[in-house]
DNA sequence: TGTGTAGAACCTATCATACAGGTTTGTCGT
DNA sequence: ACGACAAACCTGTATGATAGGTTCTACACA
């Protein structure tokens, strides 16, 4: 007893990517949003008529994608927006030699001169002030090169949420990970300690032209940022 | 007999997760590229002390993201780069109302300006030739929108293939999808046949600045192109 | 009438086992 | 040396069982 059916396209091989398939379309068909409801997977079971096995794999797969939520004891329930999946994706890429860390710094300057430029428009006066309190914690901090690390991805994800694009911010994000396997590297580079106060002066003034509303300005310090940043991986033999 | 082993970090709960991470750093440690076998499902099991059933999960979850392959009979492999998750992922965001198709083509502009100009730059003979062969393709069809979009897709990302750097690649491809279900609204909006095929040509003009290998006309005539499709895509009521 | 608490009902997480079918590989006959 | 066949190994899918988490209901008690 294993009849096929699956209402329709097997084109990928496999149950469990048709199960895949029947799961994100009933998304779409029945409309619905995050947080609502899936029907369990006994249900799922019967219609897709496949065992529990494929059922369970295929929502597995969508949860890998961060799509659903699960969790036990409870159905699985649409997602809220997360990219963290792009960001393995891309992890996977550069460890396995796919991708280079210069690379990876070209698209975050490009994304991260357009973020900027929209955070100096459209950002809130409580976004402002996250990203100018991050950049004044890079300062404070600045001995301790794991604090500034953490408040600098922050002070870059609090851009890209000020851009008001939730795709800068999941792309910005999915970066986050390689940043924080290479960012030390970079750091070290900066051989004097006026050096490193500089970069993080850089961020300062790029917070200050976002607050002053300066689009043009704030595109500018972040191109000169992601410059030096590079220019140190370089030196650091980084290709 | 299911003693908890899995090395460390259980971080996020369940075994499945901690199968993930395993597999994952077994790919790092062992500095696995693409094409490398994964171990067989058995042996993972023996290894991390937990059932098939959470390996094959595991697994599953990878192959979602495309980090490996999997097909029956043969072990899992390490994957080459591939972020059709990715397309997942936001066509996700596109349909749950989380993110709208504005937001989308201006991330798509801001990283295409960037794309055709490295395009400009660093094309091979033969990516010149792909790409100016698409858009003669876009215009030998033009009665046949499908075709044309299809085309048009493609340019899109033979430019990206062009700028020589997978990650944009990748994005770019990412947007595909979401393309492909708005399309051809953009394309119904341009009232006249003559609207239509000065769309065309601007892909033809933009082909021809990436054969000329002049960065800034190709990027000017991208900006023109994306401004114009998203007037279109305003036009047609899409916020 | 209001409330809270113990179950019942329902669900997911994980395990064990079984079998069908695809791949690989080595062996044996020619 | 070569090619066909078989064994060994592996994955895809199904089934059934148990443990433990969630939610809702109905009943006892205030």
């Amino acid at each position: 007893m294993q009849g096929r059916s699956l209402s329709q396209e097997d084109a990928s091989p496999g149950l469990v990517s048709a199960a895949i398939q029947a799961i994100t379309q009933h998304i779409r068909t029945e409309g619905l949003g995050p947080g609502d409801l899936l029907p369990s997977e006994a249900d799922m079971t019967r219609r897709l008529n496949v065992s529990r096995t494929v059922v369970r794999e295929a929502l597995r797969s969508l949860s890998a994608m961060r799509l659903i939520d699960m969790s036990a004891g409870r159905r699985a329930s649409v997602a809220k927006l997360d990219i963290s999946a792009m960001s393995m994706v891309i992890e996977h890429g550069v460890t396995t030699e796919q991708i280079s860390v210069q690379q990876v710094y070209d698209v975050r300057r490009t994304i991260e001169m357009r973020t900027v430029a929209l955070a100096a428009l459209r950002r809130t006066d409580a976004e402002a002030a996250e990203i100018a309190d991050r950049a004044r914690l890079m300062r404070e901090n600045c001995k301790k090169p794991e604090i500034v690390m953490e408040h600098d991805i922050a002070f870059h994800e609090a851009i890209a949420k000020a851009s008001h694009n939730p795709v800068f911010a999941l792309i910005v994000n999915a970066f986050s990970g390689v940043t924080r396997r290479t960012w030390v590297i970079g750091w070290r580079t900066r051989a004097s300690e006026a050096e490193q106060l500089k970069m993080i002066e850089g961020h300062q003034e790029i917070a200050r032209a976002i607050g002053a509303g300066d689009p043009r300005r704030a595109a500018e310090h972040m191109a000169e940022h992601f410059d030096k940043s590079v220019k140190a991986l370089i030196d650091a033999g980084i290709a």
